[in-house]
DNA sequence: GTCTATAAGTAGATAGAC
DNA sequence: GTCTATCTACTTATAGAC
């Protein structure tokens, strides 16, 4: 959310909200220009096309995800270490933004075009180091044996799943959870860790 | 997929591949008519509106992961079996039908109302039970403490969150994976139990 | 840059013949 | 039951005044 108050940011500001709320498909031109306060011509002046606002906004999300891969990938670490900081940069990013989960895997989905060859790369580069970091640990038996796609399945599982379901957990959960359904997601981080820590160490480091 | 070539079921089952591939925003009536190799005016003579036909097929679903509920918790069992029977059960409706994730998890935040008294019902019941017997097992030292809301969480994003990622994975990952994405989605079923196991098991009961 | 008014196209729904 | 033709409403996009 950018705070300039300029027309362009109001309507990105307010496109985000409406993109990453309702998709591309359901979000109505009418609707974003309420929200930002100025009328659908404008939004055409600004930026051409509904299409073209919402590569826009989508390339800011993929960014968004790049850079925490970068900010974890860019100095060396064990994996147990590596795992962890991935577990906060995300859950840190999710919190703040919980609509990004569904979001991202619709419209990777429906346009799976729109992951140009540039993100790609750039995200397909610390995915690689990071599974042949997986397969090393299994190989010198630093953790139980699991293929490294699997193990990143079940990381991004960990961390994604919950924050795309919060309108159902809270639906259908006992009344009892519903209010500490916020708190849940806050203790994320540190469950999840634990949950993955426990899950790789070798019963032999334990003992 | 029903078989009977009835006019009603050709819809139905062109509705159902059209509205769990595109969702309800994006699916085009035109376009569920072409599949099933009719006009637009029948499908209105059949099912009224595509508000409808889309509560048909969104019904469909969640009865189908309800009977597996049903079929998880209608006898009794250990956690550790209950844990288990889920991943079995729900990774085999998956592997069957792999876009049902992405399609309930938008069409739940998209349009919670349809979520009607009665299925919340059947579901909550059976979490309930779930959540009950997931806090004995903490109290009684059987498993490592953790919320049953968050082993839930758990459970659900390792088995769910593969299923959600299809076109992601195949796209992004290293060449050397893609070819084989299908055979890693099959060993889901061994991984996640014996993840789940590794994680939840107390160290004092290794030793 | 920003607005009002409107064009152009699309999609759901219906009328009516067969 | 099934079709063609058409209506109506909605949505994106543009023209043109200020």
């Amino acid at each position: 959310m950018v705070k300039d108050n300029t027309t362009e940011n109001q309507i990105l500001n307010a496109a985000r909200k409406v993109f990453l709320t309702k998709g591309l498909a359901a979000a109505r031109m009418q609707e974003i220009a309420d929200e930002a306060g100025i009328n659908k011509a404008l939004l055409h002046y600004y930026f051409r096309s509904k299409e073209k606002l919402f590569d826009r906004i989508f390339s800011e999300v993929i960014e968004k995800i790049a850079a925490g891969l970068q900010s974890i990938f860019k100095r060396e670490m064990v994996l147990l270490d590596r795992l962890h900081a991935i577990v906060d940069v995300y859950i840190d990013v999710l919190l703040e933004n919980r609509y990004l989960p569904l979001f991202v895997l619709n419209e990777l989905n429906h346009h799976p075009e729109r992951f140009s060859v540039l993100v790609k790369k750039h995200i397909a580069k610390h995915l690689r180091k990071f599974l042949t970091e997986i397969q090393q640990e299994v190989d010198a038996g630093k953790i139980n044996p699991i293929h490294p796609l699997h193990l990143l399945l079940n990381v991004l599982g960990l961390i994604i799943f919950p924050f795309a379901t919060i309108p159902f957990v809270s639906r259908i959960s006992d009344k009892q959870y519903r209010p500490i359904f916020d708190t849940i997601l806050q203790e994320r981080k540190q469950v999840v860790k634990q949950f993955i820590e426990d899950a790789i160490t070798p019963k032999s480091q334990i003992i």
